[in-house]
DNA sequence: CTTAGGG
DNA sequence: CCCTAAG
């Protein structure tokens, strides 16, 4: 048994994270600064947010899966969970995943970790006053029912959720005497539209249901005998699947194709039958509609009624991710038969990239992290560099607020114990080690016989918590390199459009070391539409103004770049008489026209005489619009 | 720090 | 998209 007398949750979670600022609208860090909060549910991962607080709340039993995990191959994974990434969904994907193996497949161990996660729970977690165990959220059948009634709102709002969107579910849940049967894992996850401050308040009444994650375990799962066969063209898919070496300009669909086959391993089993399934459903009902895959795809996508049921939810614009395997087992097993013949015991949800991919508009900046990352591995070795050096490193194809997870452990584990093995190792190396699966087996079989989770403990969130430099990382807004600073390409931020019907990002042909230009992020026509509008309001000249008002959602467009394809889209609608000659509009305009409805261009030169773009006064000097 | 303008 | 000059 780990020494869990550290795991207080004010020393894991200081307080300061909660005043950290969020200056993005939607940050990938939005699950920094969370307060966590270890239920007694086994496999639970709730994420709450309210206007000034966010919480995770771990099952018992996860949570000590993740202190374990830390010392694992996975441990970036672990450690992003627990701090905040943007890969909080791929890597908790991961970690059930490898909990599933724990439970199923390493029976010797579950108990072991139940019991350990109960005195965790015990031990480290009492519910306070102030904060809602997950239980309580849940009203899992179990004690608490006057925390049910304390916390009516969220607990309403959840149950809500859970009946609308997995049904039968619910009564599953509560039924499950035995925890580890319960295979339920629940998240919400936030997608924070709008925070600003992250106060330390405690009050969960707030939006919260932004971003759902489920698991159901359809079945009780007997023996299960896991091949991890999907393990290493999982992890090598996830690196690679970027057009490798290219500045990994975000190819919507086809980086999300591949990477969503490429994280659903296969589990086979070997006597063939089928027990459990789970299934990974995924929406995103961001700004309007599923993000639609390719048709036959994967037979684990999402499909439209699938998705139906869980469709009342949210509607306003967040994702919700849904991993059922329930009601569901049945398609998916259908598909995975029209599909791969293999026969499957199991179908994994489509974990990491896919999910986020599809869920998350910002997410698109994960692949191309990767791709960067993996790209420059060899620049961002092991060196540990002051937090100014970080950020300023030419060589570091990183952004202020990217390096969340290479920050955070090159901060927090200098001068821990943590194995030289690891820290030698960029967190994403390690995420995207293809041996992912089978090593987090090894450790599992492992942490049976050797006291694996006392080392644990020691990356516990005391060890690891953040400090100073780092924990300011998550939260830095300007994507941009600043004026003075050389520059640093933001390449990893960018999200997805909402929209991504333009999934023709253009792919820098680049051909060796000159990466030094942001990657080009094709405008599509809505964030064309965007532009105009912001225009049409306040004019040029204020494209700080359109930015934070029309673009706050989307980090990679910076008012240079409103501006710049404003003067482009000048050029091109030919509203600007300027020198070009009509030569060079027409082809400006074949470009781009092509692309743009003309009633885009209308607006555009209409506009263009309204707000005349270089805004001199006649006598040359330009003039600041005040409103 | 922002914008204009040129590359 | 990047960079620099200029308010």
């Amino acid at each position: 048994m780990p020494r869990m007398d550290g795991l207080d949750r004010e020393a894991h979670f200081p307080k300061k994270f909660a005043s950290m600022k969020c200056q993005r609208d939607i940050s990938p860090s939005i699950f920094s600064g969370c307060y966590v909060e270890v239920g007694s549910s086994p496999l639970n991962v709730l994420m709450s947010k309210s206007n000034d607080t966010k919480c995770l709340w771990l099952g018992k039993s996860l949570y000590l899966a993740l202190l374990t995990l830390l010392d694992s191959t996975i441990a970036g994974q672990a450690f992003c969970l627990l701090y905040g990434k943007s890969d909080f969904v791929e890597a908790l994907c991961d970690v059930v995943c490898v909990f599933d193996m724990l439970l199923k497949v390493d029976d010797s161990f579950a108990p072991a970790l139940e019991d350990e996660a109960i005195e965790v729970q015990h031990l480290v977690v009492e519910p306070k006053t102030d904060h809602v165990s997950v239980d309580g959220v849940l009203c899992l059948g179990k004690e608490n029912s006057s925390k049910c009634s304390e916390t009516d709102g969220f607990s309403y709002g959840f149950n809500d959720g859970m009946r609308k969107n997995i049904g039968g579910l619910h009564s599953n849940i509560t039924q499950g005497p035995d925890d580890l049967d319960l295979g339920v894992l629940d998240g919400f996850l936030d997608e924070v539209d709008e925070v600003d401050d992250i106060h330390a308040a405690n009050d969960f009444s707030g939006a919260y249901e932004d971003f759902i994650l489920d698991i159901e375990l359809a079945e009780k799962v007997s023996y299960l005998d896991y091949t991890p066969r999907g393990g290493s063209r999982l992890r090598n898919s996830s690196s690679e699947s970027q057009s490798p070496g290219c500045s990994g300009s975000s190819n919507g669909a086809v980086g999300m194709s591949e990477s969503s086959t490429a994280t659903i391993p296969k589990f086979e089993s070997k006597n063939g039958r089928h027990h459990k399934t789970v299934k990974c459903k995924l929406r995103c009902s961001s700004g309007d509609k599923w993000n639609s895959q390719e048709p036959g795809e994967d037979s684990m996508c999402p499909t439209s009624d699938d998705i139906e049921d869980l469709d009342e939810l949210d509607d306003d614009a967040k994702p919700l991710i849904s991993l059922v395997s329930g009601k569901n087992a049945k398609k998916v097993v259908q598909a995975a038969k029209a599909g791969t013949s293999v026969r499957q015991k199991r179908l994994r949800k489509p974990t990491k990239r896919y999910i986020e991919e599809l869920s998350d508009p910002k997410s698109k900046h994960v692949m191309e992290r990767k791709s960067d990352l993996s790209a420059n591995l060899k620049d961002k070795r092991p060196k540990i560099r002051s937090h100014d050096e970080f950020h300023s490193g030419g060589a570091l194809t990183r952004t202020p607020k990217e390096p969340i997870s290479e920050n955070i452990t090159q901060a927090t584990f200098k001068g821990t114990d943590e194995p030289l093995h690891l820290r030698s190792k960029p967190v994403s190396e390690r995420r995207t080690n293809p041996l992912f699966i089978s090593k987090g087996r090894h450790w599992s079989i492992r942490s049976q016989n050797e006291p694996c989770q006392v080392r644990a403990v020691k990356f516990a969130p005391k060890e690891l918590s953040l400090t100073g430099p780092s924990a300011q990382a998550p939260f830095e807004s300007r994507p941009r390199r600043g004026r003075p600073k050389k520059s640093l390409p933001l390449s990893f931020l960018e999200s997805e459009d909402d929209e991504s019907e333009d999934d023709c990002v253009k792919k820098r042909t680049c051909k060796k070391s000159n990466d030094r230009r942001k990657h080009q992020r094709m405008w599509t026509t809505p964030e064309v539409m965007k532009l105009i509008d912001g225009i049409a309001q306040y004019g040029t000249g204020r494209w700080t103004d359109i930015k934070k008002l029309m673009f706050s959602s989307t980090a990679y467009r910076t008012p240079i770049d409103l501006r710049d394809k404003w003067r482009n889209l000048l050029r091109a609608s030919g509203a600007q008489k300027r020198k070009s000659n009509k030569k060079e509009v027409k082809e400006k305009l074949k470009d781009v026209v092509r692309s743009l409805p003309s009633s885009v261009f209308r607006r555009v030169r209409e506009l263009a005489s309204l707000h005349p773009y270089p805004r001199f006064s006649p006598g040359g000097r330009y003039i600041r619009r005040k409103n």
